[in-house]
DNA sequence: CGTGAAACATTAGCGGC
DNA sequence: GCCGCTAATGTTTCACG
């Protein structure tokens, strides 16, 4: 977790790789004006100091019929020693579970009223009413959960701002 | 936005792509056994009809500097004739401001009491408060703001649940 | 940092199931 | 229709100047 020395070169790379993450090496190499090998070996010092986590292919929602994006605000049970495990406490026992659930694509620890932030992609309200149902209301951690929806989403992008 | 059909082999690369973008289409051809050019034929496929919306590579919001992720909920002005533009309503200058902010990496039209919700990557506190009193209160469209922070992120998967 | 050569990957055309 | 072979082309990668 320590900082990286980042030159405006490798911020140019990192640009071009957030938007578009199969460029060829010889072609990033040509537009930050650098041949094929130093361009490599900085792009493999990013890779290996972990500034780059992962190259993944963006799928779209709707034509996979993921037609209802979810928040939910969950609340847990504070209480610790409902679980019979001495040191298993309901937010691991949650956390585990959430990792499980394919829907929930992000889960964050919040502040505010509300324990935890729930992204959750689903077919349809059919879907989503088992999901809370059948797994978040079933889950003995969960005391209360509030959900909202998108109606719609006009940004949404995975590339960070770089300074 | 028409319906793709999708057969299980389409289905395991679309699952290999979004864990790893960059894999060579001989190395996916062997995973879901078959030889590289109907391979990707599927996948050129895929990638015409936008089920696949492109590549990218993911990095690291700590690593750049990037400790703070907060999510904000905002409530626009309703009268529209105040942009002095006939056609023009809060809501199109309120989105078109969202698109040049490079800390918003998500917006989304919402149900419920607020309007918005962003998702705004940013340095510390004192990069969040310049970024709501600059930005977003500085826009003549926004009338409400409510913020809550991450404490922590347990999942954050760009990997979509494939059925 | 750049060059060059070997290893590897992509892609189009064609024949077969 | 969808698969697999082959062969030409393009790309990655590494030792070395």
């Amino acid at each position: 977790m320590a900082e990286i020395e980042l030159d405006a070169v490798d911020r140019r790379i990192l640009a071009i790789l957030q938007e578009n993450g199969r460029l060829s090496n010889q072609e990033i190499a040509e537009r930050v004006n650098l041949s094929p090998s130093p361009c490599l070996r900085r792009i493999r010092r990013l890779e290996e100091s972990g500034v780059i986590r992962g190259y993944v292919a963006l799928l779209d929602p709707q034509k996979l019929g993921l037609g209802l994006l979810a928040f939910v605000n969950v609340r847990l049970e504070k209480r610790g020693g409902a679980t019979g495990h001495a040191g298993t406490t309901h937010a691991d026992l949650f956390r585990a579970a959430v990792q499980a659930w394919p829907e929930v694509v992000a889960c964050h620890a919040m502040t505010g009223e509300m324990d935890y932030l729930l992204r959750v992609f689903v077919t349809d309200m059919a879907h989503f009413s088992r999901f809370v149902q059948d797994q978040l209301l079933h889950h003995p951690s969960v005391v209360d959960v509030k959900s909202s929806f998108a109606l719609e989403s006009f940004k949404e992008t995975t590339a960070l701002p770089i300074r």
